[in-house]
DNA sequence: TTTGGATGCATAAGAATATTATGTATGTTT
DNA sequence: AAACATACATAATATTCTTATGCATCCAAA
């Protein structure tokens, strides 16, 4: 995992679940790869845990699904974990643009 | 702190370094602030020990300086720990943008 | 046909990183 | 005189991730 992903991790997921309804959690690896292009690998002794945080918080549930062989645990945002969703993604908005502002600083105009 | 910010911080402190040549830890407290519009507060407990650690790595070294009384330690990036230092900017812009994807994925032009 | 790779979930030990609290000291403002 | 800003430092604790491992199914290649 890319070593700045520390800390955001956790916002990134509920990101793709906000956007997307309904993901489980091999999904969300593959919907990280796709969108950053390879760049970032969440690996599965990250992915897991944080999973089963949010669900004891009731940010997350999740529901069993057996598709082609293999079971699924499908997540979704309940509706009380929805303000959280909502708050931690628009701060890392915010830190984003931070990060902008840290990284290319506006020339002085003198 | 930002909670996102973990991971970033210290690349955040070797961007300020390679931008300014010289600053000192309370001075990068205050940058930062500074930039981000008081957003983002480093906290001592976290500034310091990065600091000694890219010290121990050879990354910056460091000199006392007394000015008005008080002691300020600034610190600079070493030539042997500017290929570091760039390498982990680098890494850090490409994490921004991948951030950007992922905050504001492409809308899919059907 | 069995071996490897992809799919899919899970956990445990350890490392890395930050929080919170505390301590010391000087200068400036109220 | 007290409060606040400047300036550095560390220790105990908490959080978060890495690395390794385990189990199981499906599919493709050898």
């Amino acid at each position: 995992m890319n070593q700045h992903l520390k800390g955001s991790l956790s916002t990134i997921i509920l990101k793709l679940l906000h956007d997307n309804g309904r993901m489980y959690g091999y999904e969300i690896t593959q919907k990280v790869k796709e969108l950053t292009q390879d760049d970032i690998q969440i690996t599965e002794g990250a992915l897991y845990p944080i999973l089963h945080k949010l669900e004891a918080e009731e940010v997350l549930t999740a529901e069993l699904e057996k598709v082609d062989g293999r079971t699924r645990k499908y997540y979704k945002i309940t509706p009380k974990g929805n303000a959280v969703a909502v708050d931690r993604i628009a701060e890392l908005k915010a830190f984003a643009e931070n990060l902008n502002l840290i990284l290319n600083p506006k020339l002085s105009l003198s």
